[in-house]
DNA sequence: CATAAATATCTAGATTTCCAGAAATATCGA
DNA sequence: TCGATATTTCTGGAAATCTAGATATTTATG
């Protein structure tokens, strides 16, 4: 993952309600949860919510998959595994020199 | 680790400028960088970078101590780790009953 | 003390995000 | 087809964030 895919995705779990609903599939774990149980759960507008979801459906942070007239959301953990390796990668390995800096 | 605090965290790091600076922090280890050095890796203004530096320290994301006249910034190491541990914590434990929906 | 170096603070305009009500869309069941 | 349920899209104003130049602060050095 490069920075700019992991920025995205951090940016987007850096959101209360967004968190919140994260957590919630995380805990749920593959079965996933339908959008309505996550709202029963968070106690937000519907509008709201759905927005919120649109957004971590966007980062690739979840999935979404119809079954009836419900959509199922599950945590997409190959996505969330790449951001957390992304963070830590590379721990105490040192820096490289850093670009000349004015003579 | 509680929600609001987890959230700030991420937030934070979901900027590119911020994640990169974190990033560098990560390889430098415990030893850390200067801010210095961090803009000369970076290559932008000054007055930008300090201000971004403010918001990571602010989320207790990095330690700063003084130096000479040099300001040198570590990973909160602690912190990343609560961060980090949030949010997979209690991964497909499955979800207790939702709130009562409408009758 | 005067100067330079490292960093923070002030400022303000441009851009982005946030929220929730209202309306629209899609699917199921009778 | 009609009605109910689940969810998204539209909308627009309020609030927060981003950027970088100019200036200020702190510390070391000669």
């Amino acid at each position: 993952m490069e920075l700019e895919r992991a920025a995205k995705c951090l940016s987007e779990l850096g959101h209360p309600v967004r968190l919140a609903a994260f957590r919630l599939l995380v805990r749920a774990g593959p079965e996933g949860l339908p959008v309505k149980q996550i709202q029963a759960h968070l106690g937000i507008p519907q509008s709201t919510l759905s927005h919120h979801i649109a957004h971590l459906v966007a980062a690739g942070l979840i999935t979404q998959s119809r079954q009836g007239r419900m959509l199922i959301c599950r945590v997409d953990y190959e996505t969330i595994r790449g951001v957390l390796d992304f963070l830590m990668r590379d721990c105490c390995a040192g820096v490289v020199l850093p670009p000349e800096g004015p003579p």
